[in-house]
RNA sequence: GCGGAUAUGGUGGAAUUGGCAGACACGAUAGACUUAGGAUCUAUUGCGUGAGCGUGCAGGUUCAAGUCCUGUUAUCCGCACCA
């Protein structure tokens, strides 16, 4: 047999798959369905990274094996455009983002063609679509006509030289990202979607769906709700109340100060009364040049100033208390004020350790000069709680005692932020409001949709941060839809986010126009049955989707109430140093050039073999040519053909445990393991000197889905039939377990000997036949036998004296 | 600081979830075939000359621990000091 030629054998199948619409999925088709989704991808000029191609290969396997199976799978790409990285390039070069975008989608599919991912290339969505981006207008719309849409104020990390608005990302250490200049925080009227309201629905619906834990754990933390209570203390020198929320209302005996927000609205309310408004603005300048990435990253001592002329009181003690401004509290969540409670709080330890506040323990059980104690036992000091030594009992107690006196009651907080919704840039949905001096905010009607970007030479942000599209004055001067008269558009975008929130709804339908999505499409195809992305996006994205996605649910306009039935997540493939990938350590890896050295199967084959698909595993071209000679060898054996149509007795349980382990390892998402089964059983029949049609076969069949190309070559030579078109192979669980098996037999616990024993033998027979071994016998030679284990198929163990 | 993970040969990683640690690969060494080898094939390959010892470290439970428990260290990821 000649050298395997990957590269025209490749060419040639991928050709046939296009030219027969080999994986185009049939909306309404009697067979099952099955909804494979991968994250889509930003379609940067960089090009693919090999990082796309683990992340997509771990379905498309499952996907090539579903088909075999007989289902009607639909298994989708498209690409996420909108965004930051091709707006610079265009200020940059000054080719617009339209044009750069498009290069960038046509770069990128050939990359993905060439790896033979079983794509359905005819549903491909592009975000930056005026046919797919009037769709997300609308979804903003429909949300805006349900109040989910609101205006408020914010601070936001300012760079004066770019005169952009920058995330914490792009702003660490207080400098611009880009330019090095200081950041300033700057307060900015932004859009919000009130994803809150959707917080405790987002949390129970993780209930009935199947996600990997530690997706569910970190949504769950995301979200983040906390039962607790807010209490009003009253100002000793003025009728205000102060506000605060707490989880840890049976510790309100113990509390000595309060703490607020440098930015709290009370300061600016009572500045005239305040002693020290010097030193407090002082302080909160110096936290306003910190984001709020920096007060909650930094590992520091506690700092904080007190307020003078401003006296808490506690409203069931009546205790005088100081109150303190601290950058530790935030005014983002809670009331932005807390009681503090040091005896039995880390945070309020230090700071009272630092300035010299008391500390009441109420809690028994720590050692309180040394620590704050925060777990559970009897209450002390703590007049009606008192000899309570359940939390919860006390929390429910004192819960009482508060709403009597009208002076608090209990309370849900999430820790989940309602979502900023806009962003200062020209390449991002329209978001379709004008507003009107008469009328307000009003919606760009729904039959004006979509409201396309205006055609722009200059991406340079506008004056003081603005979008370039305020500089349009085509674009901002319009009228009301309302009142006809004269009115200004929002000349924000959406976030990046946006478009990708609702995509795999868009894939069911990607042609419509009259709908996001046609109601049978959505009833065929939804919801998706398995969703594998990154770990990075299960918290933002995948909570943004699933709101968007309930959100349309409430309105009617989708059949499920979860987007996603299953969610995983593959780990990174790091540079060959074992370092993350990234341009700037110049240890890239291009998925092209691993096509053109080694071929497409090589590279599918090797990202899932490299590791666990769930953990990060660093690259290794060495390792990468096992798979190249696995491969070679699996081409090499068409000479070693012999007749026969069923497995030989001798391999039949090798051929059904590799068959079995596969069919399970693909379901697992083990593809490392299923390779190797596969491996070893070549290698089998490489010692056996032969293989017959109905092992090559079946043999072919299992890989096709990790290496399509070469097992279509090959089978088709042999039996001049399509494998992509037959069907999975089956296994039979008896086959699997040979007549006789080698099992340990140890003596204390250490291994003495191995003994061959049928597989279906029992405890007696086992350890009889394990003292009939002469190791074993010399072992236990003059001792007391105390105990006999067999387990069955595993290990005799006798333990002896 | 909080939350989540990870730690196994020279390397990537297996281990039926408490039952023979190191599957499968890579690399290395020796040999074969070759004018040649970064091709291919064969053999060996955790450490130790050995009894033995070995899954980050220290204990514990068990007939039996990489796996369970207690403590501890290091590394990685995420974060919003979340009251």
């Amino acid at each position: 047999m000649e050298r395997y030629d990957f590269a025209s054998v490749e060419a040639k199948w991928q050709k046939y798959w296009e030219d027969h619409d080999s994986f185009k999925a049939e909306t309404g088709s009697p067979k099952k369905k099955f909804y494979a989704l991968v994250e889509f991808p930003y379609p940067s000029g960089f090009g693919m990274h090999v990082g796309h191609i683990k992340a997509y290969s771990g379905l498309e396997v499952v996907s090539r094996k579903r088909r075999l199976e007989g289902y009607n799978v639909l298994f989708p790409i498209g690409f996420d455009a909108y965004g930051l990285p091709t707006e610079n390039t265009a200020i940059k070069t000054g080719v617009h983002p339209r044009k750069v975008t498009d290069n960038n989608i046509v770069k990128f599919t050939s990359q993905l063609k060439k790896v033979g991912f079983s794509f359905d290339w005819s549903r491909v969505v592009d975000t930056t679509d005026e046919n797919y981006y009037k769709w997300t207008q609308w979804i903003f719309l429909k949300m805006f006509e349900n109040g989910l849409v609101f205006r408020d104020k914010t601070m936001v990390n300012y760079c004066p030289s770019c005169k952009v608005v920058l995330s914490n990302e792009d702003s660490q250490g207080g400098k611009c990202d880009v330019c090095h200049s200081d950041i300033v925080q700057k307060t900015k009227e932004v859009w919000y979607l009130r994803i809150t309201e959707y917080a405790d629905k987002l949390l129970t619906g993780l209930d009935n769906v199947d996600y990997l834990p530690n997706i569910k754990l970190q949504q769950e933390n995301w979200i983040g709700k906390s039962t607790g209570a807010f209490v009003n203390f009253s100002i000793k020198e003025n009728d205000e109340k102060l506000r605060i929320y707490t989880t840890r209302p049976d510790t309100l005996y113990g509390v000595t100060f309060m703490v607020i927000a440098p930015e709290h609205p009370i300061i600016e309310k009572y500045r005239d009364s305040i002693g020290n408004i010097d030193a407090l603005d002082a302080y909160k300048a110096e936290c306003a040049k910190k984001s709020e990435f920096e007060r909650t990253q930094l590992v520091k001592e506690k700092t904080g100033v007190k307020i003078e002329g401003l006296t808490g009181i506690n409203p069931i003690t009546g205790k005088e208390i100081p109150i303190y401004i601290s950058d530790y509290v935030m005014m983002g969540y809670g009331t932005g004020a807390i009681m503090a409670v040091p005896a039995h709080d880390t945070r309020d330890y230090d700071f009272a350790k630092k300035f010299g506040i008391d500390i009441i323990e109420v809690i028994k059980g720590g050692d309180i000069s040394k620590e704050a104690y925060t777990g559970d036992g009897e209450m002390v000091n703590s007049d009606v709680l008192n000899g309570i030594t359940n939390k919860k009992d006390a929390i429910e107690k004192v819960l009482t005692v508060l709403e009597e006196k009208g002076c608090g009651e209990k309370g849900v907080q999430y820790k989940m932020k309602d979502w900023a919704f806009n962003r200062q840039r020209y390449w991002g949905e329209p978001i379709p409001i004008v507003h009107c001096p008469e009328c307000g905010m009003v919606p760009v009607p729904y039959e004006e949709l979509p409201l396309r970007l205006p055609p722009v030479d200059n991406f340079e942000p506008g004056s003081d941060g603005e979008s370039p599209l305020a500089k349009i004055e085509s674009f901002v001067n319009c009228t009301c839809p309302k009142c006809g008269g004269k009115a200004r558009r929002e000349t924000d975008t959406m976030p990046q986010w946006a478009g990708s929130s609702w995509y795999f709804l868009r894939y069911c339908d990607p042609a419509n126009d009259s709908a996001l999505a046609s109601k049978e499409a959505l009833e065929y195809w939804m919801p998706v049955d398995w969703y594998n992305g990154g770990m990075e996006h299960v918290t933002r994205h995948m909570i943004y989707s699933r709101f968007w996605h309930k959100f349309l649910y409430d309105i009617g306009e989708v059949n499920t109430d979860e987007p996603y039935a299953k969610r995983t997540a593959q780990g990174l493939i790091l540079g060959p140093d074992g370092e993350k990938m990234s341009k700037s350590k110049g240890n890239v890896v291009d998925p092209n050039d691993v096509v053109a050295a080694f071929g497409a199967d090589v590279l599918r084959v090797y990202v899932l073999f490299m590791g666990d698909y769930e953990q990060a595993a660093p690259w290794s071209e060495d390792s990468m040519k096992g798979c190249k000679r696995f491969l070679d060898r699996i081409w090499q054996l068409q000479d070693k053909l012999v007749d026969g149509d069923e497995f030989r007795p001798e391999l039949i349980g090798e051929m059904h445990r590799t068959i079995r382990k596969v069919t399970q390892d693909i379901e697992a998402m083990k593809f490392n393991t299923a390779i190797a089964a596969m491996m070893t059983l070549l290698n089998k029949l490489y010692d056996a000197g032969s293989v017959n049609k109905a092992e090559y076969a079946a043999l072919l069949t299992i890989l096709n889905p990790f290496a399509p190309h070469i097992t279509e070559e090959i089978y088709f030579n042999l039996f001049g039939k399509v494998l992509s078109e037959q069907e999975w192979v089956g296994y039979d669980e008896a086959l699997c377990v040979d007549s006789t098996i080698e099992i340990a037999v140890q003596i204390n616990g250490k291994v003495k000997a191995k003994i061959n024993i049928p597989s279906d033998a029992e405890a007696d027979a086992a350890i009889a036949a394990a003292k009939e071994n002469a190791d074993v016998k010399n072992a236990i030679e003059g001792k007391n036998i105390v105990k006999e284990i067999y387990v069955k198929g595993r290990i005799v163990n006798i333990v002896a004296k």
